[in-house]
RNA sequence: GGGCGAUUAGCUCAGUGGGAGAGCGCUUCCUUCACACGGAAGAAGUCACAGGUUCAAAUCCUGUAUCGCCCA
């Protein structure tokens, strides 16, 4: 066995214990196999991405998951890739030829789209690099790509399947527009933000005066919108205008005649009633403009400026012309009124710019239809969130759902395969490319857009498995098991996974846990952010603190119900964790020398016992832990017990029989052995490279070595060496040694000056503590040491409480009396205070009669306890007189 | 406007009906043969506020305040 250095490295261990599960093809997963598979899909990232923390995160996550499975024995798969993230990528590229001064224009579409390949193939694989140095156990044999040409099959066969049942349609919509991306965008890629604007107050002249009024005055938020208004509307049951309803309104600037309609959608308490309607420029006032069979009247141009409808405007961007459209009313004198407002503006989720809903030609998704059956498949049970909650989430927008806008006037995508004939107007969706008319054999075009990214992403977790195919891949490992992402795409991709999956699969849902993980902020609780500069690079601090100190550091971050203010503090002692339980293996590995042999572990003493309970209780822990993905409760279990159980207590308390030699010494080697190997083992998902690398080189027998701990088997029938009583001994040894080496810090008695102690213990503790005599002399350093239930406390004695009894310690000549009574003082006034509480409760009778019988015998002898100790603290203080 | 979540030690957070916890930081002591990325001991909290339910509330309910997020 090589010599263990003396601090843990992770840049020396990582590499070649990467490299070793990947020779051993540990990741890989064959369809083969008598136990049900587990499968997990990665989510995959954005192609142009790199390891940002919510990746590090959520892969964490699902590695720990994983791993686990991996580990009972179950045949598992991790499947791993990328999306091809149309705008994202699109971008890039377009920057790269900005740089030889080319637009995508001057390329053309084919050799774009040859660039974009280009691209990937040269930085597509970076997050994927990145993921391995984290220790993913992702099968990377099996790398997706949702533009790979197996995927875009699948793609195109959707989209036709959709098509050709009426769930596909093509419509002139309001849609969301990214002027800068050039491109429409769904719903739910918009972010709103509240930003500080004006309600502009305009004054619309009538064309003929109405009983004595002569004008109408309109509140917006967007002036320069006005160049395309086609009516004024007010609620029909508004008196101050119904006289009006039906009048005609001259639009100021372009002069245009447009009809004043009543509309229910109008809030007669917003501004001033009375609202223009632009419907080529808003959602709601596209809905008015149906309503009342008014024109739409497209004022903008693609890139946001005005379009020739605008008359003297045309060619100006929309805020210049919303500046000019201001001053030119106020000019006129129709400029009424300016107040100041708070709105809520969309902004593109890619490039921030502010969205313009736009008029225009686009392709949708019904999704009513599809929404149905995945609101039931969670309602019953069939896909469960964690935590629970997030179903109400999921139903609030299942059940409102709206049209899904899957065009993008991108190029780099999945080209929509609709193919359009010139000759016939004939229009066929196709899956593969058309070249002639079916109808009529004329010339056909295809739709020039893409679909959004998202449509591909949908269908990741059978299109990953060879769907349409029926492979033996999908039939094996589909429907997969858990599903990990941050919740900002629930609905981009996990509402969309489960309606795609279930259409697409004889209604079985493509996942049956989905883990919505916590968000990451920075330690200012701000979103992290490349461009804000308010992030923190994942690699960075792998670099300090080793891929298991951050993956440690993040789980043990991870709760139910609350998001994470990154806390590096928690990486520091997740570092130091490793080092320590590296220590601790270093420790144990000293002590198994040549004439260590391996062999079964032994209840032999009471620490023995202990040790071995409390390590079947950590099992019993990360079980459930782990089935409830409940990560931060299990991490701090792990925590607890390697460093304040194993390493605090039971190597300290083997030490004296590893000195001792013999049989005593074969059997604690054989149980520190048994309980590392054992804890390692549960340790591995969150720690694999410190574990893996310990593990390899532990003493085991033939029957429990494996060729890596990561296909080694997990732990299980610990249950059997459950000892409560052991558990309840050390406790009190625990507490012993703790009250002597109390009095000593007190005292600051020097290391290794050993002490008298003496004790009065009642009989049943007396009799434990005696049979440890041993441990307390080594751990508490006592020379003599007199227990019994009736000892005289010697003279000039500093005092504890503890065991149910006393501890008293001659410390001659140096105890200050003042110190001592100020400590027994406090401690007399907290047990008093605890002893009235405890009583109040067992004279009260509402208590007695109704609370549960083992609370009342809890109570009471908390009573009895507390009273002893009230008695034992008042006779010492008279004591401390001299 | 609707919804969700949070408010516990200086900081970051666990704890969901019966004696307030951890990590980091802080104080004191210790370079003792696994570990100074360490050991030992310690100080530190009217569990946001106000009501209510209950024998019993950090924990359940209602309201208020503050902060964060989502949806419209």
């Amino acid at each position: 066995m090589s010599e263990m250095a003396k601090a843990y490295d992770p840049k020396a261990v990582e590499g070649p214990i990467f490299d070793a599960w990947t020779a051993g093809r540990y990741f890989e997963q064959k369809v083969v196999g008598d136990a049900p598979p587990f499968t997990i899909v990665i989510p995959p990232p954005n192609v142009t991405g790199s390891l940002h923390m919510g990746h590090a995160l959520n892969n964490t996550i699902q590695d720990v998951v994983i791993r686990r499975q991996r580990m009972t024995g179950r045949p598992t798969r991790w499947v791993v890739g990328t999306d091809h993230a149309g705008i994202a990528t699109q971008n890039k590229v377009e920057q790269k030829i900005a740089a030889e001064g080319l637009s995508r224009y001057d390329v053309g579409r084919e050799r774009f789209i040859e660039l974009c390949w280009e691209w990937r193939q040269q930085h597509g694989s970076t997050i994927i690099g990145q993921l391995k140095a984290m220790g993913c156990s992702c099968d990377y044999s099996d790398e997706h790509f949702t533009m790979d040409p197996v995927y875009q099959t699948a793609v195109r066969k959707v989209f036709v399947d959709w098509y050709n049942a009426g769930l596909i349609y093509r419509g002139k919509r309001i849609i969301n527009w990214c002027p800068r991306c050039a491109t429409a965008l769904s719903d739910i890629e918009v972010e709103h933000e509240e930003l500080d604007s004006h309600l502009w107050h305009i004054r619309y002249p009538l064309k003929e005066a109405v009983a004595g009024v002569d004008h109408v005055i309109v509140a917006t938020t967007r002036p320069e919108t006005m160049l395309g208004d086609t009516c004024v509307a007010v609620h029909p049951d508004d008196e101050r205008y119904s006289a009006l309803v039906g009048a005609t309104v001259v639009l100021p600037l372009l002069g245009r005649e447009i009809p004043i309609v009543a509309d229910s959608y109008v809030d007669p308490s917003f501004g001033t009633g009375a609202v223009k309607v632009t419907p080529a420029h808003d959602p709601n006032d596209f809905e008015i403009g149906e309503r009342h069979d008014c024109a739409k009247i497209n004022v903008m141009n693609a890139d946001a400026t005005i379009s020739a409808e605008g008359g003297v405007y045309a060619g100006l961007d929309r805020y210049e012309a919303r500046k000019k459209v201001i001053a030119d009313l106020e000019a006129q004198g129709l400029l009424v009124g300016t107040d100041d407002h708070v709105h809520s503006v969309g902004h593109c989720y890619r490039c921030h710019t502010v969205i313009e809903p736009w008029l225009s030609d686009q392709w949708f998704v019904d999704m009513k239809p599809l929404a149905e059956p995945a609101i039931e498949a969670v309602r019953d049970g069939r896909v469960e969130f964690h935590p629970r909650r997030w179903e109400n989430v999921y139903y609030h927008w299942m059940e409102n759902i709206r049209d899904w806008c899957v065009s993008r006037q991108l190029w780099w995508g999945h080209q929509i395969p609709v193919f359009y004939c010139d000759a016939c107007g004939e229009a066929h969706a196709s899956e593969t490319d058309l070249t002639v008319c079916p109808a009529c054999g004329g010339a056909v075009r295809q739709d020039p857009d893409v679909l959004d990214t998202w449509f591909s992403s949908q269908l990741w977790p059978f299109a990953t498995l060879g769907w349409p195919e029926k492979t033996p891949e999908l039939d094996f490992f589909y429907p997969t098991n858990v599903l990990s992402t941050a919740r900002d795409i629930l609905f981009l991709w996990v509402a969309r996974m489960v309606m795609s999956g279930m259409y697409f699969n004889d209604g079985e849902v493509p996942f049956t846990d989905v883990i919505i993980h916590p968000t990451v902020f920075n330690a200012e609780g701000r979103r992290m952010s490349k461009s804000l500069g308010t992030g923190v690079d994942p690699l960075d601090l792998m670099e300090h603190y080793g891929a298991d100190g951050m993956r440690f550091g993040l789980m043990l971050q991870v709760t139910g119900n609350q998001d994470i203010k990154f806390a590096e503090e928690k990486l520091l002692s997740s570092r130091n964790f490793a080092n320590k339980i590296w220590n601790a293996s270093r420790f144990v590995m000293m002590h198994v020398a040549e004439d260590y042999v391996p062999g079964e572990p032994k209840a032999e003493t009471v620490a023995d016992a202990w040790i071995l309970s409390r390590l079947a209780d950590l099992a019993a822990h990360v079980d459930e832990g782990l089935d409830g993905f409940e990560f931060g409760e299990t991490a701090r279990a792990l925590y607890d017990f390697f460093w304040n159980e194993f390493c605090d207590w039971y190597i300290e308390l083997a030490k004296p029989r590893l000195a001792q030699g013999g049989e005593p010494r074969l059997t604690v080697q054989r149980n520190l052995v048994f309980v590392l190997d054992k804890a390692l083992r549960l340790l591995h998902p969150m720690m694999p490279f410190v574990t893996e690398e310990i593990w390899g080189n532990l003493p085991l027998s033939e029957d429990d070595r494996a060729e890596s701990l990561m296909i080694a088997a997990w732990p299980t029938g610990l249950e059997r060496w459950r000892d409560e009583d052991a558990e309840r001994s050390i406790v009190l040894v625990q507490e012993f040694v703790t009250a002597v080496r109390a009095i000593r810090a007190r005292y600051t008695v020097p290391p290794r000056t050993t002490l008298d102690v003496v004790a009065r213990i009642p009989a049943a503790e007396g009799m434990v503590l005696e049979n440890q005599a041993e441990y307390l002399r080594a751990l508490a350093g006592i020379a003599g040491l007199a227990m019994s239930p009736d000892a005289e406390k010697p003279r000039h004695a500093a005092t504890a409480v503890a065991a149910g009894g006393e501890v008293f310690v001659s410390l001659e000549g140096i105890v200050d009396f003042a110190l001592e009574r100020q400590r027994v003082a406090k401690e007399l006034e907290k047990a008093q205070g605890d002893l009235k509480k405890v009583n109040g409760k067992l004279g009260n009778e509402g208590f007695l009669a109704k609370a549960a019988a083992e609370i009342i015998d809890k109570e009471r002898a908390k009573a009895a306890e507390l009273l002893d100790t009230v008695e034992t603290l008042t006779v010492q203080l008279s004591e401390l007189t001299d």
